[in-house]
Parts: C-alpha cells; structure tokens; sequence
DNA sequence: TCGAAGATTGTCT
DNA sequence: GACAATCTTCGAG
C-alpha cells in the first residue's frame, strides 16, 4: 500500500447496530493488541455472530449470569471467555446495553509481530497457523480474561478501521463448531485475498 | 489428506 | 456430573 492514513479505532457506533451487519463490517478490519513494547496486528477474515436470549448458541441463551454478564455491556468492548478447560475466546460486545449480542472473531491473517506470534504459538507450522482459529488468535495476541470487558476503542486490545471486503470476496454459511442453532448462517469469511 | 479422540476446567443443572 | 463458540496428535488409507 502507498500511502496509510493513521488507523482509526472504530467507534462505540460502529457496535451499536444489527450483530448481522456487525459480523459482516469486521471483516478486513485490523486487530490490534500491545503487550509490553510489542505490537501485534492482524486482519479479520472470519467471524460469527451470536445474536442473544433467544439464540440457543448464544452463551446469553442461559441467562444473565457472572460469566455472561460482559455480554450486557456497553457496544464495543470485548468479551473473553475460557473454554474446553484450555483456550480462550474473544467477542466483541454489539447493540445497546441490556441486548447480549456479541461477534466472535474465529481467524485473522498475521500483519504485524508474527516474531511474538511464533513465541507465544511454537506449535505453528506456518504464519496461517499462527491465527487461524479462535483459540489461536487468541494465544497468538496474548489475549485471555485480563481483556474481559476491556473497551475495543480505547485498550491496548483495538480494533482499528481499514480497507474492507467487498461483497464478492465474502462468503455467508453457517456457523460451526457448535451443537445447537447450527444451520443459522451467521458466519462470514474471506474468500478470496484482497492482496496481490 | 482425513477422521477420530484426548486434553482439562469453569459453569450451570 | 455433564458439557462446552477448540486445538493437536495419531493412525489409517
């Protein structure tokens, strides 16, 4: 690219809309996250929407208890959970307070700090590995529950605005590794690489 | 290259 | 006590 235009962080607006348009709007857009003096990005190529209580998938399904709570916030902050007693999560918030909606990110392509990325992430065998998979991004970013509730504008964990993906490089299907609500096409994703 | 199964713990019934 | 918005390894073809 020739010329970058200081990266925004996208605003409390941009979450405070139809989880749906919010899954598809995050795609193409950059994760950022600094730890100490190290920076790592990466550009959203997957995400799912969970759209609340009364989406069976949808953690909220349960009700408003401690671990779900984050999910009532405020649009725009994250919300980090454990699962399968070994990884962690990452979602951001969407709709206004009191609506427990979020957007899970489910893989980024490395743009910045794959050093860090391979150290935090051995196991790896190439740079696609490193972030391909919702517990993987989120091991290779360094991200676990300290990020829980942490503003997606403002934190060390941003998400900043940059170029998005036009319609015919996004595909829409439904979403996976879950049992219930399956067939809900509720996941998006990179088709084609925007880069040449 | 693909499918099956184990790892491991917080949360809710 | 069951199960989970997953990743990795291992064995078969």
């Amino acid at each position: 690219m020739a010329h970058t235009r200081r990266a925004l962080p996208l605003p409390p607006a941009f979450y405070d809309r139809d989880t749906e348009l919010v899954a598809r709007g995050l795609l193409g857009m950059t994760l950022e996250h600094r730890v100490g003096g190290s920076v790592v990005r990466g550009r959203i190529v997957e995400t799912e929407a969970y759209l609340g209580e009364h989406d069976p998938a949808c953690h909220a399904a349960a009700g408003r208890t401690a671990r779900t709570d984050p999910l009532y916030g405020p649009p725009g902050t994250a919300y980090v959970y454990f699962v399968y007693g070994m990884h962690w999560c990452v979602n951001a918030v969407t709709r206004a307070e009191g609506l427990p909606s979020a957007v899970l990110i489910r893989s980024v392509e490395p743009v910045a700090g794959i050093e860090t990325m391979r150290e935090r992430r051995p196991r790896a065998r190439s740079d696609q590995q490193l972030c391909d998979g919702p517990a993987k991004l989120c091991a290779a970013f360094g991200i676990d529950g300290r990020q829980n509730r942490a503003a997606l504008w403002k934190g060390p964990l941003r998400i900043l605005e940059a170029e998005p993906i036009s319609d015919q490089d996004v595909r829409r299907t439904r979403r996976i590794g879950i049992s219930r609500a399956r067939s809900w096409p509720l996941r998006w994703n990179v088709v084609r690489r925007a880069t040449r």
